[in-house]
DNA sequence: TGCATTGCATGAAAA
DNA sequence: TTTTTCATGCAATGC
């Protein structure tokens, strides 16, 4: 007997192809979900379906040149009034204090939805300065971002520490802000920190770097252990469950099956028929697998081409809006507090004038500098318009750009933008980033 | 017989 | 040094 775990529908199968949907417009949230439905084992192939939708969600392959064969995250971007374009990444990374869309009155989605990862660009409300003024709610801001960043960093939270800071979460919240049952919502809720382009929350499962024997003419898969047992489905026997995965950006949806192998007194876990998953999807050895599952035990995966990734930026090609995370190219940072104390402006100086200066160098420095006073309107403005705090986002990067498509052996004939990206640092250097960029000219 | 698939065994690497 | 994990080799099996 073959059991399945399948919450995603299984009916609606028509095309392999990716189709484009509005952000906002997401996968039906009403459309037949149901969790561990039976499967037919007969019927079982791994041959990919989506469903179907009127969506015209932009598959970044088709959305962007760059992203024909990088397969990043996808960016989104957005035309701002009297400003530049502002891209969103998803899976999208959530900060607890911060990219909530639809939950703050003061933070209208742009096109008049709510809810969507879209942000209007007006000017500051009166609620929005008092939130970004207010120390109380950046004190508690700063605790949850400590709470996630442990998460993220895969540290297994101890009780202790779990405990003390909820005891400092208390502390804080004795004034009535806040209430435990809130508190424990809220930390059930804040797992799910990526968001799907119909903001569906995710949380992430497992990852795995692919070798060669996950990649070759075998179909399968060897997944983590520890991951695979603390956050898949377990498995009372060797048959193994099948598994729909969709992916986060496009709908496409697959069925592979999740199985282990004895192995001495421990078991190995593994997908299997992942031959066509691998194919298609044009897997290679170094990229990675994601595989996430949002608050419907829904299961997604996500892939991360990084390898060609770097190759291909290495040699300068389509380095417009790339961001770089990954902190591939990294020529300088801050050191000193002192060189931290350096504003955004100055730091943009630095990479204007630096010697020999060439796509992807960059400079960091913490949020607290870069909103000085000194950092430029455009970006001010844009970064309040964004963020309810200035406590959400920890550090900015100023990363200089290959805007001319024209290059000279693989060297770019002119730098003539820079982009500023503006991390949380929740991530951490394996997590998929949470970014906002903001670019303009030199 | 030959090829594809399955799952156990082995050993290197990591913990 | 020992244990565990996991990449992969390879024999058994099925078609």
């Amino acid at each position: 007997m073959e059991n399945s775990y399948m919450p995603f529908s299984p009916t609606t199968t028509t095309t392999a192809n990716t189709t484009l949907r509005l952000p906002n417009k997401g996968w039906s949230q009403n459309s037949g979900f149901c969790i561990y439905e039976p499967m037919n084992s007969k019927n079982f192939s791994s041959t990919p379906s989506s469903t179907p939708s009127n969506s015209q969600f932009h598959h970044p392959s088709q959305l962007v040149a760059p992203y024909q064969s990088l397969q990043l995250p996808h960016r989104q971007p957005t035309e701002q009034a009297g400003h530049s374009l502002a891209y969103l990444v998803y899976p999208f990374f959530l900060g607890q204090n911060g990219i909530e869309f639809g939950e703050s009155s003061s933070i209208q989605a742009s096109n008049g939805v709510q809810g969507s990862c879209f942000i209007q660009t007006d000017g500051l409300s009166e609620e929005q300065e008092r939130r970004i003024l207010d120390p109380y709610i950046t004190k508690v801001a700063r605790i949850r971002r400590k709470q996630a960043r442990q998460r993220s960093l895969g540290l297994q939270r101890s009780a202790s520490s779990g405990a003390s800071i909820q005891v400092e979460e208390r502390r804080l919240t004795s004034s009535g802000a806040d209430t435990d049952v809130n508190n424990n919502n809220d930390t059930k809720r804040d797992l799910y920190m990526f968001c799907t382009p119909d903001n569906k929350r995710l949380r992430m499962l497992l990852k795995k770097e692919l070798k060669n024997s996950d990649v070759g003419s075998l179909g399968r898969i060897v997944l983590p252990k520890k991951e695979a047992e603390v956050n898949l489905p377990t498995l009372s026997d060797k048959e193994g469950i099948l598994v729909m995965i969709k992916d986060v950006y496009s709908n496409q949806m697959w069925t592979l099956k999740y199985k282990f192998w004895s192995n001495n007194k421990s078991r190995m876990y593994v997908l299997e028929n992942t031959g066509d998953f691998v194919k298609q999807n044009g897997l290679e050895i170094g990229d990675s697998l994601t595989l996430y599952e949002d608050e419907s035990k829904n299961l997604y995966f996500f892939i991360l081409k990084v390898e060609r990734f770097a190759a291909e930026a290495s040699n300068n090609q389509h380095c417009d809006n790339v961001n770089n995370n990954n902190h591939m190219y990294l020529p300088f940072t801050c050191q000193s507090r002192d060189e931290e104390e350096t504003s955004i402006e100055l730091l943009i100086e630095q990479l204007k004038h630096k010697e020999q200066q060439e796509p992807n160098d960059f400079m960091t420095l913490p949020m607290d500098a870069a909103y000085s006073g000194r950092l430029p309107k455009e970006a001010r403005h844009f970064l309040s318009d964004t963020f309810s705090s200035r406590e959400t986002y920890s550090q900015i990067t100023a990363t200089t750009l290959q805007t001319s498509s024209t290059s000279i052996r693989g060297k770019a004939r002119s730098v003539d933008d820079i982009q500023i990206n503006f991390d949380d640092g929740y991530g951490g250097l394996d997590m998929l980033p949470d970014v906002s960029l903001y670019n303009f000219s030199l």
